[in-house]
DNA sequence: TGCACACGTTGACTTGGATCAAAGGGGCTC
DNA sequence: GAGCCCCTTTGATCCAAGTCAACGTGTGCA
């Protein structure tokens, strides 16, 4: 599947988004709201935004004004250093909020890129802040997602600047595992929606890198790995070898 | 100057502290913000604590209750993994906050410790949270600060999984200098709070790593340092090193 | 249906930074 | 003000991951 060209502009639905009838209430920003409360998200959350793979969702450098709940699909955030190197920051799935890098300078810091067809439910910010201010379970809950994300990318400092290539695809692998299951998905069977190349970027490592780690794993019978359909076979061998350092 | 073991139990300090006689209004919380705004403030930040070089403001694992705004001093954030790896998260300085990887789970998730004397401003987080409802101008700052983390973090992300050694050290320093000059201290010229250890477990770097950078760029005339003293001799030099990939 | 082409795997070789080791310097503490 | 300990520097060697290269493979479009 190559990345399409964008084959048409971008389409914002005009149907009403309904935050009330959505089946990610509980891991979304309604949560822990009354019923009440929700119907007021409701009047907020302005519209739904399709995007299809390989397109935009937003740019660095791009104003902000909204940030966006994943209601469907897949993405991954990237920055870029002027010389066209690339980190991709994160990847984010169903029930998951993008665009808080915006909020400080009220442009984008980095790109949000839907690595399948997606769908987004656009949450103007000014409206956020406005009710958060009526809805005390709302402002907080909000104040911890962001909390999560700030621990979130210590977890990734952690990975990048102390572990071994190996011990960095096990915890990425482990992560996915969770958070799929999280959703409802098997904890151990999934499709990688990203390439090698953006797993390795993730993970500051190449991708021949990448793949010879997933190789090793396979001949471990800790996974079993086709192209980008994962199965994991041994959870506690994976969180062993993410652990425990071999030297030393 | 060796650790000190703590010579004396935790003094919380019944000085009321006053924002609005605070010289970094205008880089803390209380950033623009009218007078009377300000006054509101001062009732919140509850006491100031100081603490002595080596001694930790709050260790992960501890209950949140606060978060903390650096009045003076130095500190750094660090993580630590089963086996003893340890991951630099942060220094912070005069007007930065502390303690926002608590507001998530509650539960603080990074150690704090004072890399010099130090004192912080205790602000409960739930007054914050209280205030930030009254005052759009208060809430709207926070979030900013709270972006601003998670942007920085993604510049460290950057750093660690795409740049080589000396430009990681480049950008470290380029980025403590024009912390610097916001705090109208010279822009060239500074001490290093941190071991060459605490830059390389921030940089993901070994410490020998660190020395050996450092030595390099004052052979290349582009620094002058002597231990912890830095003297930038050449700062476009440090960024173009920065920026411009020697290889491909 | 078949053919590109992007994506993935694997091998051979190189290299930047880690590791190991040893010696010098500063500033607390007694 | 002497001594010690920690921090820093520098050198020699090693190795994990990067680089370069060539060959598979699957899938989306003509």
């Amino acid at each position: 599947m190559p990345n399409r060209k964008v084959v048409q502009p971008i389409t914002l639905s005009v149907i009403k988004t309904a935050c009330s009838n959505c089946n990610l209430q509980e891991i979304c920003l309604p949560l822990g709201l009354t019923h009440e409360e929700v119907e007021k998200l409701d009047e907020m959350v302005s519209a739904r935004r399709r995007l299809k793979r390989g397109e935009h969702l937003y740019r660095a450098g791009e104003a902000f004004s909204a940030i966006y709940a994943v209601r469907s699909g897949f993405f991954k955030t990237d920055v870029l250093l002027e010389d066209g190197r690339e980190q991709v920051t994160g990847f984010q799935m169903t029930g998951e909020l993008l665009g808080l890098d915006g909020i400080s300078t009220e442009i984008h810091s980095c790109n949000s890129v839907a690595l399948e067809d997606s769908e987004v439910c656009t949450i103007p910010f000014s409206h956020l802040e406005g009710l958060s201010r009526e809805i005390q379970t709302l402002q907080h809950h909000f104040h911890k997602v962001m909390s999560r994300e700030i621990v979130r990318d210590h977890g990734v400092m952690m990975l990048l600047g102390t572990m071994r290539a190996e011990e960095r695809l096990a915890a990425f692998l482990l992560n996915l595992s969770q958070r799929f299951t999280a959703r409802g998905y098997s904890p151990a069977e999934f499709y990688l929606r990203m390439t090698r190349e953006e797993i390795g970027s993730y993970l500051g490592l190449k991708l021949e890198t990448v793949s010879r780690a997933f190789s090793r794993f396979q001949e471990e019978g800790l996974i079993a790995v086709q192209q980008k359909h994962v199965r994991i076979l041994n959870t506690p061998g994976l969180k062993r070898l993410m652990n425990h350092h071999t030297r030393e």
